[in-house]
RNA sequence: GGGCACUUGGCGCAGUGGCUAGCGCGUCGCGCUUACAUCGCGAAGGUCGGGGGUUCAAAUCCCUCAGUGCCCACCA
């Protein structure tokens, strides 16, 4: 045996491991060796194409390889799956960047080169964060890496939507959406972020079109309406008052002349207008707001658009506007106000500003044609799947969230007018889909569905691979993990797609992992220079160091305060493991020991090896009860107390004088030896690299090709 | 405006009713003892955010206040 050297190398090792693993096959579980009954599955959230590796995607990749090597152990026939996104709009956004460097818009390509385009950057770009998962030495099946947009998966979007027509879910309507001028295209409610402005509120004055009106009131001229956006007053068809309200009752049903358009708008009541804002009365402008438009539904207002989808006001509006953008046009409608008397003062506001969770370009609201997915009936399948436990989240508080949204679902705008994604399968549509419906549907279409129809097409695609389809095979999945800020974005239309298409549920866990944050308390972001590189934590501590050293944080927290002083605790403990390997490999010698049959009898046993193998089947227990459980933070440091202070500080100490007694000296060798192997074991799923580079070097009967597919140790 | 969480030694965190409140990093002192100085041994350091309550007993349960982070929301 060679001479091991005093400090551990990852730079070494990790690289000849990964290797070795990947030539080994066993991350595909048809590769598995043994008898392997029950399958055990994860589907990665699949990364956009766009991104790099941040240390969300670090943490939340540990805690999914964790898991499929703790069940690979276990025996489990083991899948991870791994993939990205198209990621429509983030994608077109990115690609839009890299054109506009050569002062290019999409426009200037045509839809057909535009696409090529991204194509391109996909092919070079498209798979970097897979790519870097490697080097934390993740074990997903790479061959069965998918894509949301492989040919497979364009049929199963165009499937499901097809299915949806056919139920009549579907339809298409002229509503007041969110939309992206930059993007020009449509948005649902949570690609929306609000980001809190400073604003102003104008008090504008509206006057009676007939003065004698507001006889009850002799002075009473007019009426006055509060807002954040002026320029929509151009389009008002309307000023609403709460019905309750005393101080405008008798004037419900009035009319009032709207300034700078001299439109004749009426007085109206609704439930809707809160008292306590303003003045209380509220102008009314139905295309450009989506209270306004749903009190424009009721009262059957006319709805006058007057900004457009660039942004610019619209020919609806008097000459002087038109064309102008609409915070240019802002601008001169104040002034205007004010010099005609109609402006009667002007607030400070702050208040929340949406804009495009994409580019950050500030939201219109604007009417405009776009498809819908009913959602009443798809909703109530997504509580009944968490009412009746049949997918539970972890920690249990998110399904608050989750039913916040479902209780007041609206209906979803699937139809986007970016060019990047699943062309809508109807003819004539030039719209693609949300990103989201398709991810919807990745628990089963990455598996095989929608399911071959014939006999010939299914017994072609089993080709080489075993008589059953993935599909029958792996789904439903056991965890999926995540990110809380996606759960109704992409979880929860995971769930109902499933059970709407599968007839059962995708998951039976979702694992809310924690957001990491700086030191500071401060949102991990690369604009703001406050992002950290797995990366170069790899390349500065080494995989296992840094895998480590993030578990061990994993305490269970909606929070990660990110140190690094915990990476270095992990290298610490890398080299622990090493050189108490180094001790036992070095006592042992040459003589190869049969672990597997070794039993544990309690004659011939000193108190110290009592101790430790008591000590090690505790600790099997609590790993097993933490794992099961999602605390992974919580088994990290029970094996680290366990190998550093119950093996390394008390029983190798202890061993020393043991094995130069000649009578004790086999058992202790054979109790090291079980003690490492096991401990070997335990930690594989944490730090992989090291255990397996160690694992390679045991000299033990019965040896498996990799510890990866080692028998997990059982408590005695 | 509503909700979810967090607040424990210098820093990051465990601990969810009961021994003298633990761990990692850091700090100080002493040790290169043949697995490891990325180590060992020892030490200093906390009235568990403030206030009130329940209890024989609270960091741990309840109320309240304050600070922090995040999510949701049609106050124009």
């Amino acid at each position: 045996m060679k001479e091991l050297p005093k400090v551990y190398q990852p730079k070494k090792v990790e690289s000849p491991i990964y290797n070795l693993w990947l030539r080994s096959g066993f991350f595909n579980p048809d590769k598995l060796p043994g008898k392997r009954k029950k399958s055990y599955t994860i589907l990665i959230p699949p990364p956009n194409i766009t991104g790099s590796l941040h240390m969300g995607h670090a943490l939340n990749s540990l805690s999914q390889d964790i898991l499929i090597r703790w069940k690979r152990l276990q025996g489990f026939k083991t899948l991870w799956l791994p993939g990205t996104d198209h990621a429509g709009i983030a994608t077109q956004v990115r690609v839009e960047k890299e054109l506009k460097k050569e002062q290019k818009t999409r426009f200037d390509l045509g839809r057909k080169k535009f696409l090529k385009r991204i194509w391109q950057w996909k092919k070079k770009y498209g798979n970097i964060i897979l790519d870097q998962l490697k080097k934390l030495g993740v074990s997903c099946d790479w061959s069965r890496t998918r894509f949301t947009m492989d040919d497979k998966y364009c049929q199963a979007v165009e499937k499901a939507f097809l299915h949806y027509c056919k139920k009549g879910w579907i339809y298409r309507g002229k509503k007041v959406v969110n939309w992206c001028p930059r993007c020009q295209t449509s948005l649902s409610d949570l690609e929306l972020e609000y980001k809190e402005k400073k604003g102003k509120l104008w008090y504008i004055r509206y006057l009676f079109s007939d003065k004698r009106q507001a006889t009850s009131d002799k002075k009473r001229k007019y009426i006055t309406v509060a807002t954040t956006r002026p320029e929509t007053m151009l389009g008002d068809t309307a000023v609403a008052v709460n019905p309750k309200d005393k101080r405008y009752k008798n004037l419900i049903g009035k009319k009032v002349i709207l300034p700078l358009v001299n439109r004749e708008i009426p007085i109206i009541a609704d439930k809707l207008v809160d008292p306590k804002f303003g003045t209380g009365a509220v102008k009314i402008t139905p295309a450009h707001d989506m209270t306004d438009y749903e009190i424009g539904l009721l009262h059957n207002l006319k709805i006058v658009q007057v900004i457009n989808k660039n942004g610019e006001m619209t020919k609806e509006v008097p000459l002087p506007y038109q064309g102008l953008f609409s915070l240019e046009s802002r601008k001169k409608i104040v002034r205007d106000l004010k010099k005609q008397g109609f402006l009667e003062k002007i607030e400070g506001y702050l208040h929340q500003v949406p804009q495009c969770y994409r580019c950050k370009t500030t939201i219109e609201l604007i009417p405009s044609w776009q498809w819908f997915l009913k959602m009443n009936d798809l909703a109530k399948l997504a509580i009944w799947a968490i009412e009746t436990g049949k997918v539970k989240f972890v920690p249990k508080n998110f399904e608050k969230i989750y039913f916040d949204w479902l209780k007041n679902i609206k209906d979803w705008c699937i139809s986007r007018q970016i060019w990047w994604g699943h062309k809508i399968p109807l003819k004539g549509v030039e719209d693609v889909l949300d990103t989201w419906f398709s991810s919807a549907l990745w628990p089963f279409a990455t598996l095989g569905w929608p399911p071959p129809s014939s006999k010939k097409e299914a017994s072609l695609a089993l080709k080489g691979r075993a008589q059953k389809s993935d599909l029958d095979r792996f789904y439903p999945s056991n965890v999926l993990s995540t990110d809380r800020g996606i759960i109704n974005l992409w979880v929860t239309r995971m769930i109902f797609s499933g059970i709407e298409f599968m007839g059962k549920v995708p998951f039976k866990n979702v694992y809310i992992h924690a957001t990491v944050l700086t030191k500071e308390g401060k949102r991990m972001s690369k604009s703001l220079g406050t992002g950290i590189d797995p990366i170069n934590l790899i390349e500065k501590y080494g995989a296992d160091a840094t895998r480590f050293g993030i578990v061990y944080q994993i305490m269970g927290g909606q929070d990660i305060r990110f140190v690094e002083d915990n990476i270095v605790m992990g290298r610490k403990f890398c080299n622990k493991i090493w050189n108490a390997s180094r001790f036992v490999l070095g006592r042992i010698g040459n003589f190869k020991f049969q672990i597997s049959n070794f039993k544990l009898d309690s004659k011939n046993l000193t108190l110290a090896d009592k101790k430790i193998l008591n000590a090690l089947n505790k600790t099997v227990k609590l790993v097993n009860k933490d794992l099961e459980s999602f605390r992974f933070g919580q088994a990290a440091h029970k094996l680290y107390d366990f190998f550093w202070h119950d093996f390394c500080d008390k029983y190798i100490e202890m061993a020393k004088s043991q094995i130069t007694n000649s009578k004790s000296q086999k058992k202790t060798k054979k109790i090291l030896l079980y003690v490492l192997l096991n401990s070997l074991k335990l930690l594989h799923p944490f730090v992989p690299f090291i255990t397996e580079e160690i694992y390679q070097r045991l000299l033990i009967k019965n040896k498996k090709k990799c510890l990866m597919v080692e028998k997990w140790p059982n408590a005695i």
